[in-house]
DNA sequence: CTTTAAGTATACAGAATGGTATACATTATA
DNA sequence: TATAATGTATACCATTCTGTATACTTAAAG
């Protein structure tokens, strides 16, 4: 049910009417509206949702990805390089919807806030581990790349840029764990 | 006329009606008609104009902001900081409307994706004449870090991550120019 | 002075928006 | 078997959307 409403990462929120929604996930209007109240809440519990399995699934690959700490710092790249690559890659839903949202106190801007907090201090986590001088620093500066990267990537359909991201985290995890 | 209309960085494109914007422009409906032959035409017409704006004034500043290559090149980071200070900023306008545009061939993706490339370019240049070993690589890099910066500056709400950004790009300099 | 261009003001058309209401089918529990 | 919950199908409401048309004002150019 709620996955079909993935259209939001498609085609943008305020772009993806209720109709749609209820016409390609073949529930009903009546239905949709018993669930959530209104659109606003439908958006949150979609964020929420993804924002969950998105965060897991990161943080799976990058396990997964290398043996040694330093190891699973540069898998983050390898994992971006993967789902840049996927075919329904639109970029990070977050930064798309914070894109949309700009007034300050709309519950939806926290959980895109909340997202990116979450997942640059589980990089920070490995920068401690990667026994890096100033972990919070190197963390900042490896996230930098990770949504640069993830921007670029959208914007210039070429996946490669991983590549790049990964050479320039080799250099400043090495800089900070001299 | 079409300054007022950049309420499309505000709110993002979808969100904004053409009644809104000529009600805070004082033009008429009419008037709108006779100058773009639809709200697609004036989007093109706003970004068009906001890229010529926007890569001029990074450019000057970027100029005026050093003495030597190097100087200049750091000075990208100084712009963004003042840049992520003003209290109109909500992120860059061509990432925002890409999140909004994901059809591969809309006219208004190929001008996001020519406003990066052109930036790309530039700090290319800067690149060259700072003697980088290998220029292209190293503007890869140093346009991921703004990038990634726009990014979350406009997530966090916190420009000082520009010196982050500025940090680790120095770092990434020093190597390429070693 | 008159004509022509361009503006304002406003009303309107047709479609799409978010959201509600009614009528009917299914199913699980009491 | 009766009841209550939950779903489907569909029509509808008020508002807003993009875009057009009509009528009146202004002002510059011939």
């Amino acid at each position: 049910m709620k996955t079909a409403l993935a259209l939001f990462a498609r085609n943008g929120i305020h772009a993806t009417g209720i109709d749609t929604i209820v016409e390609q996930s073949g529930v009903t209007k009546k239905t949709l509206y018993a669930h959530f109240r209104s659109k606003e809440e439908l958006v949150l519990a979609v964020l929420r949702q993804y924002d969950g399995l998105a965060r897991n699934e990161f943080m799976r690959r990058v396990e997964r990805g290398g043996e040694t700490p330093r190891g699973r710092l540069l898998a983050v790249f390898d994992f971006a390089e993967r789902w840049f690559q996927q075919n329904d890659f639109y970029g990070c839903l977050f930064i798309n919807t914070i894109g949309e949202y700009s007034s300050k106190d709309t519950p939806i801007r926290q959980i895109c806030q909340e997202y990116k907090k979450l997942v640059k201090g589980y990089i920070q986590e490995l920068c401690v581990e990667a026994g890096a001088s100033d972990p919070q620093s190197l963390a900042e500066e490896l996230a930098l790349l990770l949504e640069g990267a993830t921007v670029t990537a959208q914007i210039s359909q070429s996946p490669k840029i991983a590549k790049t991201a990964k050479r320039a985290a080799k250099a400043l995890i090495d800089k900070a764990t001299a």
